[in-house]
DNA sequence: GCTGCATCGTTATAATATAACATCCCTGGC
DNA sequence: GCCAGGGATGTTATATTATAACGATGCAGC
């Protein structure tokens, strides 16, 4: 099927934080495991099944999924068996793909939408819908470098996590 | 429960991220300590003997501690048996009185330099000490407040932990 | 002293994560 | 084809972190 074009020109920023709630899914997630496979191809790093059916997994929703519902999602639809091993092991091998993140306040993975770029990570989370959002602004994590810097601190990695209520569920546009 | 905003401008720097390796410990633990004596006593929170002793624990190191290391420990120094809800409880009232601080990437709590007023946490953990600090630069946290808001999404809580090495490790200026 | 409620004790179990070792399977060399 | 080597996965067991549920205790106010 073609898409349709559109008529205006991309938007200013090449990911909003938040997706609208109804918006072409299967397109993010055709890009995502798209851009995985090209990535991984690169890096001579094996995408086999097992782990590009786990970043799928992933991909289906923009909420953090646990270890555990992984699991779950993946006996469900494979005839393989699976155990904790088996999905914790993908989902090592994607984080250090950085193909997706861990949302530590959530004990949760979700897929990463700038697998391109090292980057550090500021996740936003919806208290409302449950959803979560990569912010791409690197001026956050340049100015806790800087602050550390004030205090002799060398930054080698950061996380920012923040809870709260995003766009659509403050105007009251939920998903139908 | 509802905490108290600071009434006074905080000072430039109330406190460096992270003390000298050797300082007056002994001196930490007790300004905490009287620091919380006060401060619920000024709510009408009821710092129990047991809640008291498990922020005097977490004030012994400048490292997060475990809630089953705090347990352990708490076992060790008195008669009375511990399970692992008696400490739970303990660390979620302090938690709720912003005496003490979860470190959401290490499944642990550190004391809270600054339980009187009101604010976002930013952790730095140091990789070769194993030592974490707060860092009171409320700028940051503002900055992701403003980054959000062009979003639309409006910031409840925020957590920034940040990893790498303290200036002490980095000069080789190592507790001996 | 009684009552009511917060605190704490106790038991059991849920949820998250990893260690250790066996097996499979791809790849490269012959 | 066949084998050797190593990465990937399967399997079993267990470690680590956290909470549910209910009973006992004890303190504050009457």
């Amino acid at each position: 099927m073609k898409r349709k074009s559109a008529a205006l020109p991309a938007p200013a920023f090449p990911s909003p934080a938040f997706p609208p709630h109804a918006h072409d899914h299967a397109h993010c997630i055709d890009d995502a495991l798209l851009a995985a496979d090209r990535i991984c191809a690169g890096r001579g790093a094996r995408l086999t099944e097992l782990r590009r059916h786990v970043l799928a997994i992933l991909w289906r929703s923009h909420e953090p999924i646990g270890a555990y519902d992984v699991l779950e999602r993946l006996a469900r639809e494979t005839r393989r068996r699976a155990a904790p091993p088996t999905v914790y092991r993908a989902l090592e091998f994607l984080l250090g793909q950085g193909l997706i993140h861990r949302v530590e306040s959530r004990n949760a993975f979700i897929g990463c939408t700038r697998p391109d770029m090292n980057h550090a990570v500021e996740i936003l989370m919806c208290t409302a819908c449950g959803r979560a959002a990569e912010v791409p602004d690197s001026r956050i994590a340049r100015a806790v470098r800087n602050s550390a810097a004030t205090f002799g601190f060398e930054v080698q990695r950061q996380t920012i996590e923040v809870s709260g209520v995003c766009a659509d569920c403050r105007t009251g546009d939920r998903r139908g």
